[in-house]
DNA sequence: TATGAATGAGCTTTCATTCAT
DNA sequence: AATGAATGAAAGCTCATTCAT
């Protein structure tokens, strides 16, 4: 039901990935969504309404899940990097980071996101390394580094074209903290 | 001499980095470098020559200086980690960023930023700790993950807010390797 | 219906038979026409579309009318002489013919123009001239020579300001032929 | 000696003959004859005084010819088809008729060169064919005919691509005055 | 909801022309 | 005579947005 107000937003998705949304016209959304240009106005009253709402509908920072971590270091720490806790398509993973710099709804996103990687490394490594937690400030930062890296790989990723292992990165982190 | 040239690609360096490439106006750059619309393509015959031009002429990817390394890890990639081998102001450095996505030069300087500085990081680790020559491919592993977290900091710290203390940065990726 | 377009176009076509397509802007269309600049843009994405999309509309080859030709051969010449098989306004004429030199769709009309006069003289010196038929060589030469003076009158007349009378022309002709 | 004035010409000569008077930039004339952009208005205070010079010093209707004429008709008249009675190159030539219709020193030129032509063939037959002097109408009507026929080859051929043979003409021309 | 004509501000770019050197 | 930076009006065109139907 309400298939023009997906089609909408999945023209704008593909589009504002590939060109970015201040080179993305309205016109070229609608042409895109095949629906008429006066319609694009009736759900969203502004094209920045298009983003915003991609943003909200389709990014989604994910709970930690029930599931228990494997219980050495090496292993938790590949299952949190096999899938960024991040509910986004490649598409909207791309515009989300692209448009962070001058939208802050997306910037938000990015932080909760970091916020939420940083959270999950730190606690995987505290269940699986008792010894290691009375260093909390070396674990800490071990726990962002895994973060960035991931985080990097998503965003630089297909700029730079060289891919970290994250086997081989969980196995460096550990041994960092042992 | 030249003032005009000078003023039109210094006023375009703030107005990008602040603004993004595409939402700056050739006029607006104009009326903050105080030279006529028209001037603005005698210069430069197109938009796009202006923020290739600042590529261009205002980044630079600095050869590995002369001066010999500390001798320990820490301090060898502590140093590294004390100024990117860029040479660019921080607005270019975010126009670099921010326009990666979009325009192949800047892509290539970023690819090539990230190519010196696992570079540098390898070198560094292997003067310093030669035992660890043995095993060679998690010396790479980690060579590339101080580079990443370099790369991110530059990229997505003003975004997070959270910064990695590069002194812990290097004293965790050299204990990994001991 | 649809009052904007044609107003357009009637606004164009007056503008580029008085100053030609080239030195007429498109703002002074929309100012004639009594439209918005954008609306021209709207129903023509370029300039040129204007030019061409007059052409396409607005000119159109005859195909030969069902009437008998007088028995004559000077008055079947007249006849012809009479009207251009070209269905287009004064206005459209002097454009078809000044523009006909940069744009080929312009050149084109004039050249099915030729050909159709041509034939069509051919054809009524044929029927009312049957002993003429063995020099056919003679025949074309003098259809070609009818059709270039009247031609030559529809595109060079308002600037020499002689005009050759038809029935005269017609006349001529014939003579040459018996 | 004074190169540069001469270059300028020739450069305009050819982009007007190629792409029009309205068409061509100054930059580009300036470019195409190896001058800076600002000496081509010290030469021409006006972009138009371009044109006109051009008109002026390179297109010349010649004066008849002092040698004497072939005795029959059709030889006079050929002899008249084998070159306009204008000094002047395919680009000038080509200019003349393309800017006619704008500007009224090379209508003026082109009202004199089909003066001349007339006058011309008028006096070829009338030399030629005593004998039809009588019917100076008739006459009159073939001498601007066969003028109209020579320009419309000018003007119009390489549109049409069509040639009518001069021979022919000729030959056609002087039939229907005996 | 749906439609596409209408609007006008603003965009990038072009241009003839000026002028200091 | 030579030069090319400077000027600003105007060109073609794009755009987000409105609105009557």
């Amino acid at each position: 039901m309400n298939d023009s107000r997906t089609r909408i937003l999945d023209a704008a998705e593909a589009l504002f990935a590939e060109t970015g949304y201040e080179a993305t016209s309205t016109a070229r959304i609608a042409l895109a969504a095949e629906v008429p240009k006066g319609l694009l106005f009736h759900y969203f009253p502004q094209k920045l309404d298009v983003l915003l709402t991609l943003i909200d509908e389709r990014t989604a920072i994910e709970e930690p899940p029930e599931e228990p971590l494997p219980p050495d270091p090496a292993g938790a720490l590949r299952r949190l990097a096999s899938r960024l806790p991040l509910r986004a398509s490649p598409s909207m993973r791309r515009i989300l980071f692209r448009e962070a710099d001058t939208h802050r709804t997306a910037r938000e996103r990015i932080t909760a996101l970091n916020r939420e990687l940083v959270r999950r490394a730190r606690r995987a490594l505290e269940l699986t390394l008792p010894g290691a937690r009375g260093d909390a400030a070396r674990l800490e930062v071990a726990a962002a580094t895994f973060a960035a890296v991931l985080l990097y790989q998503e965003n630089l990723f297909h700029l730079t074209g060289d891919r970290i292992d994250p086997d081989a990165l969980a196995d460096l982190i550990t041994r960092a903290l042992m």
